[in-house]
RNA sequence: GGAGAGAUGGCAGAGUGGUUGAAUGCAACUGUCUUGAAAACAGUCGAAGGUGAUGAGCCUUCCGUGGGUUCGAAUCCCUCUCUCUCCGCCA
């Protein structure tokens, strides 16, 4: 959610950048605006009678102790005239308050200066190229067909437990999942982040302060019984362990990692584009996230971006770095990086991670603060990254290491599958 | 699931109708002292909104949530949520 100061004191920029993002309804920033200047005047009005109030209900105490009755009487029926005048300002500011509120929580992130003007995923731009993509030959086979021949998953079998996308992992190819978690927060650990196991269903206001609701509940499965929604990342458990909090400027940045299985409806298209573990439903992944002075938030970001660009190096993947335009970024993102892994027999890109700095549009949701060198309350700004989501990098690893006798493991994580070959 | 108790500032913990946004202690911050630190002493020390210059000051709101009673509520009443204790069930 932005904030409201921010539209308040830079609406034109505000409607410039919102319009790099594509964001199609722009007079909403002008509607907010009005609101809130009603918003204000509204405000002031029911704060003076409430003051007049409060210095009436004194004044009859201090009558009432002088044992002047009628005075005080007369104050009463004064203060009963307030009362009923208060209480229609009060639910005139509460309507409009909510309305404004409606409004605001529509604005997407603005766009951080350095994301790409373009309004299609072909239109991000390639930060770099990095690795050697496999050269197969023509016989190489799809991760589905790999899987199949060393049985190391089975979606047929997820179909009769649960439905499709729900990929049942077995023997070496459960193992392989399992060693992935555990390099991978193995790796986050030792670059600083703190290990979590966050609650795997969130709440409503959780999930209302990262951006997943409202609108986007499409995405989640919900658990009505309860109000609860399935996580679709660990982005919103772990972010949400600082809502409502404020810190010390020296406390930032926290940084947190947590394995979770992330649920997502996907409700989209079927065919060869999600078949294997290209796109499911539910999938394992490790999270990076980090709670950020507003000052050093980008560095923040070439951090992890340095952090994600290591383990795949380490895996020996070869991948991209995108830098995603203002058209294909998601709703609350103001700068965000994808990387995608070459995935060999597909012949094509493979996104395994998306990192990015959402400024203080969760935060202000959040209201997540610190206190900064004049002590003044300030938002933070939080940021996020996979690192990383497993499928395709399995997918990856599958495709590009096959030999006739079976596929390679990378060396780094032999010590977590205990094997070097699956067959 | 049954019975009881409770929810106050970063923490602990007073406060049961009238300058209480809230005593006190701890923590924290600033200063004095000290070669430095500690100790001691003095002071500061919640948040949001409005108004003002993103200052001072002033006003409003907030003592789990949402309602109610009252001129006036942290304090009384109701709702919900959560926590704790005991019992039951259970990985």
């Amino acid at each position: 959610m932005l904030e409201i100061s921010v539209l308040r004191s830079n609406a034109a920029t505000v409607k410039e950048k919102l319009a790099k993002k594509y964001f199609a309804e722009i007079n909403l920033v002008d509607e907010i605006l009005v609101l809130d200047e009603k918003r204000r005047q509204i405000q002031k009005e029911t704060d003076d009678l409430l003051a007049e109030q409060n210095l009436a209900a004194k004044s009859i105490g201090a009558l009432m102790q002088k044992g002047e009755k009628e005075a005080a009487e007369t104050e009463k029926a004064k203060v009963a005239v307030l009362k009923e005048q208060s209480k229609q300002k009060e639910e005139l500011l509460a309507a409009v308050e909510n309305e404004q509120q409606q409004l605001l929580v529509r604005l997407p992130n603005l766009p951080h200066e350095s994301v790409p003007e373009g309004k299609t995923p072909e239109q991000n731009v390639v930060v770099r190229e990095s690795g050697n993509k496999p050269n197969l030959s023509e016989t190489a086979l799809p991760h589905w067909d790999i899987a199949k021949k060393y049985d190391l998953f089975d979606l047929e079998l997820g179909v009769k437990i649960t439905g499709a996308g729900f990929p049942v992992y077995k023997g070496k190819g459960a193992k392989l999942q399992r060693a992935l978690i555990s390099f991978f927060l193995d790796k986050a650990t030792e670059a600083g982040y703190t290990e979590v196991i966050p609650p795997f269903i969130v709440n409503e206001s959780s999930a209302f302060s990262t951006g997943q609701l409202p609108d986007k509940e499409g995405q989640m499965y919900y658990a009505n019984l309860d109000g609860f929604y399935l996580i679709p990342t660990a982005e919103v458990p772990v972010t949400n362990i600082v809502r409502g909090d404020i810190f010390n400027e020296k406390d930032l940045p926290l940084k947190y990692c947590a394995y979770s299985p992330c649920f997502r409806r996907e409700a989209g298209s079927y065919g060869k584009d999600v078949r294997g573990l290209n796109r499911v439903h539910q999938f394992d992944k490790v999270e990076i996230v980090q709670i950020a002075n507003p000052d050093k938030s980008y560095q923040v970001l070439e951090e992890m971006l340095a952090h994600v660009e290591n383990i795949l190096n380490l895996l020996n993947l070869p991948y991209r770095i995108l830098r995603l335009c203002g058209g294909d970024m998601s709703f609350t993102s103001a700068l965000t990086f994808d990387f995608e892994v070459w995935s060999g027999a597909q012949k094509r890109w493979l996104e395994v991670s998306s990192v990015s700095n959402f400024e203080t549009f969760q935060s202000n949701r959040l209201k997540t603060r610190f206190r900064d060198e004049n002590k003044k309350t300030r938002l933070v700004h939080t940021l996020n990254g996979s690192a990383l989501a497993l499928p395709r990098i399995v997918a990856a690893l599958l495709e590009n290491n096959q030999t006739e006798n079976g596929v390679a493991i990378p060396e780094v994580l032999q010590k977590y599958t205990g094997f070097s070959t699956l067959q």
